[in-house]
DNA sequence: TTTAAAGGTTACAGCTACTGGAAGGTCAAT
DNA sequence: ATTGACCTTCCAGTAGCTGTAACCTTTAAA
């Protein structure tokens, strides 16, 4: 199938799919005599695992590493394990970092009543704080 | 003072207040003879502004607008309440997708118990969720 | 048969907010 | 005179795409 066909298939675009094997990410595709790119439906299950991984917002350079590791069914998966830990206790971080973002916010954006640049408590707050 | 000393002062690098600089977020400061920056007491008052605006992770082009609507102090201040709205609603946002994430997450990592590629309960999943 | 639309190709630039590094000028102390 | 610390500019890299340009191929309609 040519590449808008595997494109709608897995919901990406076309765009991406290139950028995919650019990086490395995705075996190049053999090409019709026309340079075409030809794709199979291996490709298909290869894309919606990469998309799946995204999803969840794993790092492309860990994909890699998680479609490298498939390569030997009998290897262990303790790398596997470990990137997923990982990119949770990233996302947990990121959670703990947003949660004091918005308290900051929400105290700083009920705090202005005023109407003019010169009295404005938020400005007054963030010149000050 | 030299860019160096501003900079330990506000607590940035001498590289990111060169690069405010180079966005226009900060006026060009005045050179000696020698070419060095020449920064004054007002450049140290607006890069704590900028610093503390960053930590709320606002943009630099809204970091702009705070800033250029500090011009006029008689000007409405409805655009300051936006931003910081905006902002809020902003982080609010990522906070429910992060906490998507984390659920998701959170399901796969607990799930796997074996040992190896070809049984790895988080692969597993990964390619037919 | 010409032609126009739709899709393919590559290559380069842009996004955000910095950061790193190279190459070279300046300054203060030894 | 030289060393080391600091300054300058400019270019490239980060992550994961996306937009655009210039060009080629295929397919369908006029």
């Amino acid at each position: 199938m040519k590449i808008s066909e595997i494109a709608s298939k897995v919901n990406v675009s076309a765009k991406t799919i290139r950028y995919y094997e650019e990086v490395g990410l995705l075996e190049p595709p053999l090409r019709k005599d026309n340079g075409y790119r030809l794709y199979h439906q291996k490709n298909v299950e290869t894309l919606i695992f990469i998309r799946r991984c995204r999803e969840l917002n794993i790092a492309i350079s860990d994909i890699k590493l998680l479609i490298d590791v498939q390569q030997d069914p009998k290897a262990s998966c303790a790398s596997v394990d470990k990137i997923i830990a990982d990119q949770l206790a990233r996302i947990q971080q990121s959670q703990r970092e947003l949660a004091l973002l918005e308290q900051s916010l929400a105290t700083l954006a009920v705090s202005c009543k005023n109407h003019h640049v010169e009295d404005c408590c938020i400005l007054h707050q963030l010149k000050s704080l």
